[in-house]
RNA sequence: GCCCAGGUGGCGAAAUUGGUAGACGCACUACUUUGAGGUGGUAGCGCCCGAAAGGGUGUGCUGGUUCGAAUCCAGUCUUGGGCACCA
């Protein structure tokens, strides 16, 4: 009886799936654990091999949950709609919901390869109308919502209408708009277009207008990524800065909830780090200086300030005012226009488009200094001094008030700007500046500093923001550098806006017009002035659509007219939503997915609370994390569920990375040059696929008929007689022939053995280029542990003997390493106990069952199908006596549910009588 | 540029957290099983000197703290991830 994982595995792939043994229920006397993994973009390239890596850790430990008696939810599904689809459509024609069906076909195969034990009924894609119904009903909740800054949370748009009738909005002042004030008589009287335009002003989702990279040649808007030196990635078209009306969430309103939450959660402190770094919340003051009046308009009244316009900056440092040297601004500020001088005009114009053709992370990653003078001068608030006023690009418009206040003896960046335009820098720190480098400590007893001499700077903060206060030229006021987020995007492959447009103002349809289905389009190229595909759908744009009936019932004024009748001026939205829209609640969607009613009940989501573990890589650690954050604390407001914080625990699992090979042509020949002796020759380095390489060294022979046998007639220059290709760690992508493919690992090796080598690899939470070498040694360690169980000729040979003493010392010393490798995430250690445990018994000729049997319980996790296998081969064997080799097993009870209260009861018990055990070892 | 993480034999790594560095596995070498290939088994395996016994040295680099540092601190180099329209 050998080891025969093809049969074995596809036994048990078969019988699981006909007895439904992973189908979970919503109710259950037994605790409840949800276990999550980020779901996947189904991406034409398939499954890429560190999507398993995640799955597999998360199915351990659903597995091991489960065994130690827990109800777990583990669930799989899709996040489909994304850029890629649509870029496939417009260059192939192939429409995005086709070509998202047949790579979810796929990748569904690759995934049911590995014996994961996902309940596949509760399976969901984003992309489907069932789905982003709700989807699009949370958008109306939000876009129904405002964040009432009294009781720190969201609140229906009713409250707030009841509010403005009352009082005006003296207790609810405008977060887009600060300056916006009205009474309850003002508000009567409003028009009712400019209440609902107050109200957007207001909402959680909002719209409102937002610069972006637009590249005209292209007609779309570009990510940052995109943009390579100021054009197009694809095409290199020049790309310039537009502003664009778009759809936004208030998650700003939520930034101190964000981090207060933050304290709840079990995630790395790296991670905690990062979005609070994210959230940046500073507190320091708002500090206007004024301009000086410049010699194209003077001052009749020779005062100051009486006519000239005030230049507010946000500063974290308002104890430094009196080191400000300079100013700077914005290339966007409101304030260039009107104050440059004549002199300046053309140095700043030319300034201004140059920053407009570069792209927010090319300003930011910028070493050069640039900038440019205005021409005009501020004045120091407090000794009246003239402060120079430039434009620099590292100042961005949308952080603060796109102006700073430029201490450079303080700031580094500050200090080489000063440096390279020759600017004059003030001391006011003392020895603690060197006149080379910046020093921002807040140690200095500060001098040059008018009043404030010989004031401790710690101390200085307070004083300062108290005087300006006093001298109503500032407040003190915190900050953040989070943005709103922007949440429409000129595109096609997304869910629909619930929204209709009349004369210019945005209502929602009604709950029962949803979903509002996506439809079908001939092109997907973009429609005209920056709208979406969807633009060039008239038909579509101007269907009927009924309005809400909350607004008419939420005493904003109906609009006037049949909205039935055609031609009212009605418009769908054509914008759709972002990628990360259907990520956001996707987690409360798998508890009830067949739910027509609602997103989902609410009775079930109380079961099943927040997803208990989530695993899924760093690189969505500010994005989707943040943004469904935010949704379930919006979700919460409402009143739709009972916790504010999706995931209790988080685990990042580390990139898989691509190890790249190559190869070194000599210029303009076919000759092909070992790696160690490329230097010798003018070369091209070339990708060459990883398969046919052992290691480092390349297999000529396959080279030469690799695609298509291009290279049939390579010569090569050898190191040793061999050819060595270079290595390079880079993304696994199938352009640099890095891909490694599960399938045939699986194919080759088994899925239990490629389940334990991908842990085997490493720790999860690290990052690593795949490398196939060493899978054997894995294989060989399940061939290994087989034969504890079963000879070649002789079949089962497990027996009923009693166990010695340091059978069960090497018995109870695995479950204990094993038990603490699981719980704690270490399954790489986890693997390995398995192996010294299967080599001690090996050396004491062990077969015994009662040994045996608990190691087999505990590898069910990591290998599934061989523990289920020899479970019931004993279970055969030793009770009825009967040989099982070539038994029928069906009939068998699974391991996967009846047996597990045995292992619980039984097994763990003993667990803890061998930590006892061990620590008298250790004494004694 | 800013934020986060990593760097230990030829290779993947371990060291349960300041206490014998390199468990486990790969590769390699020798022997062994087999008609042969594969498989299985035994032993060796950080580097340097040495036949051996043994000695020296060693966790990216430079310093520091400590009786003691892979582990803590400062600086530095380097690789990976993120930086708001990739998901």
């Amino acid at each position: 009886m050998e080891y025969n994982f093809r049969k074995i595995e596809q036994y048990w792939k078969e019988k699981w799936q006909a007895d439904g043994a992973y189908k979970v229920s919503n109710q259950s006397s037994r605790p409840k654990y949800y276990v999550l993994d980020m779901f996947p973009y189904p991406s034409g390239v398939g499954l890429h091999v560190g999507h398993p890596l995640g799955f597999i850790a998360s199915d351990i430990y659903a597995r091991y949950k489960r065994l130690k008696g827990f109800n777990v939810l583990h669930p799989m599904g899709y996040d489909a709609f994304g850029l890629p689809a649509e870029q496939f459509a417009i260059d192939h024609g192939v429409h995005p919901a086709v070509s998202t069906a047949q790579n979810i076909a796929n990748f569904r195969g690759q995934l049911d390869n590995i014996g994961f034990c996902f309940d596949w009924d509760r399976e969901i894609n984003t992309s489907k109308p069932e789905y982003y119904k709700w989807t699009q009903w949370i958008f109306l909740q939000l876009f129904d919502s405002f964040f009432n800054r009294h009781t720190n949370r969201a609140e229906r748009i009713s409250v707030l209408i009841a509010n403005f009738e009352k009082e005006g909005n003296k207790n609810h002042p405008c977060p887009g708009d600060n300056s916006l004030q009205f009474t309850a008589d003002e508000w009567e009287n409003f028009a009712d277009s400019k209440k609902m335009d107050v109200l957007m002003q207001y909402r959680v989702a909002y719209c409102g207008y937002g610069e972006v990279n637009w590249c005209e040649a292209l007609g779309t808007v570009l990510a940052n990524d995109e943009v390579i030196n100021g054009v197009s990635e694809r095409g290199g078209f020049p790309v310039i800065k537009k502003r664009l009306r778009q759809w936004y969430l208030r998650i700003t309103e939520y930034a101190d909830r964000l981090l207060q939450g933050l304290e709840t959660v079990d995630f790395s402190d790296a991670m905690k780090e990062m979005q609070t770094n994210w959230i940046g919340k500073s507190s320091g003051a708002e500090i206007d200086f004024q301009i000086k009046e410049s010699a194209k308009a003077p001052s009749l009244g020779g005062g100051l300030g009486e006519a000239g316009a005030a230049l507010r900056v946000y500063t974290t440092r308002p104890d430094t005012i009196f080191g400000v040297d300079f100013m700077v601004i914005a290339p966007e500020h409101d304030l260039v226009e009107s104050i440059i001088t004549a002199a300046q005009k053309k140095a700043v114009e030319e300034y201004i488009a140059y920053v407009k053709s570069r792209s927010e992370r090319e300003r930011m990653a910028e070493k050069k200094i640039s900038g440019v003078f205005t021409g005009a001068y501020a004045l120091n608030p407090f000794n009246k001094k003239e402060i120079p006023i430039w434009i620099s690009e590292y100042v961005l418009a949308g952080y603060g008030t796109g102006a700073i206040m430029a201490v450079p003896c303080g700031d580094e960046r500050d200090h080489k700007f000063a440096k390279h335009f020759n600017i004059p820098v003030t001391n006011i720190i003392g020895s603690y500046y060197n006149g080379e480098e910046a020093n921002s400590t807040k140690e200095a007893i500060l001098e040059n500093s008018d009043f404030l001499n010989g004031t401790p700077m710690k101390k200085a903060i307070d004083i300062v923001i108290n005087k300006i206060e006093e001298l109503g030229i500032g407040k003190r006021k915190v900050n953040y550098k989070m943005r709103d987020a922007a949440f429409s995007r000129q595109r096609y492959w997304g869910e629909p806006f619930p929204v209709k447009w009349i004369d210019g103002v945005a209502y929602p349809l009604d709950e029962n017009e949803l979903p509002l289905e996506l439809p079908k389009v001939d092109s997907y190229k973009p429609g005209p002035e920056g709208e979406g595909p969807l633009a060039n759908l008239p038909k579509w744009v101007h269907k009927d659509v009924k309005l809400a009936k909350q607004f008419e019932s939420s005493k904003v004024p109906s609009l006037g007219g049949d909205l039935g009748e055609a031609g009212n001026g009605a418009s769908l939205e054509t914008n759709t939503m972002p990628g990360y829209a259907g990520s956001s609640w996707y987690f409360l969607r798998y508890m009830d997915p067949h739910n027509t009613k609602a997103f989902c009940d609410r009775n079930v989501s109380d079961y099943w609370n927040q997803v208990d573990l989530y695993i899924g890589g760093t690189e969505h650690a500010v994005g989707h994390l943040l943004y469904s954050r935010m949704w379930t604390k919006a979700l919460f407001d409402l009143g739709y569920i009972a916790y504010e914080e999706p995931y209790k625990k988080l685990v990042n699992q580390g990139m898989i990375q691509g190890s790249s090979r190559f190869v070194y042509r000599v210029r303009g020949t076919n000759k092909f040059v070992s790696a160690g002796l490329k230097d010798q020759y003018e070369t091209n380095p070339l990708h060459v696929d990883v398969n046919i390489v052992d290691g480092v060294e390349l297999d000529m022979e396959s080279f030469k008929k690799w695609r298509n046998a291009e290279y049939a007639n390579a010569e090569f220059i050898l190191e040793n007689n061999k050819y060595i290709c270079g290595v390079e760690v880079e993304k696994m992508s199938k352009s640099k022939f890095n891909t490694v493919n599960p399938d045939m690992l699986v194919e080759k090796y088994g899925a239990d053995t490629f389940r334990m080598y991908e842990m085997f690899l490493g720790p999860v939470e690290m990052s690593k280029p795949w490398d196939t070498k060493g899978i054997e040694g894995v294989h060989r360690f399940l061939k290994k542990f087989w034969r504890l169980f079963a000879d070649e000729i002789k079949g089962l040979i497990v027996t009923d003997e009693q166990p010695t003493a340091a059978e069960l010392k090497v018995l109870h010393k695995a479950i204990k390493r094993i038990e603490e490798d699981t719980e704690r995430f270490s399954f790489n250690t986890g693997v390995s106990s398995f192996m010294i445990a299967t080599n001690e018994l090996t050396d004491l000729k062990c077969h015994k069952r009662a040994i045996l049997e608990p190691l087999l319980i505990l590898l069910v996790p990591y290998a599934p199908h061989i523990a289920e296998e020899l479970y019931h081969q004993i279970k055969l064997s030793v009770s009825s006596k009967v040989s099982p080799v070539g038994e029928d097993l069906k009939g068998a009870a699974s391991v996967l549910d009846a047996s597990y209260p045995v292992f619980e009861e039984k097994y763990v018990r003993e667990s803890s009588k061998a930590k006892n055990a061990a620590a008298y070892v250790e004494l004694g």
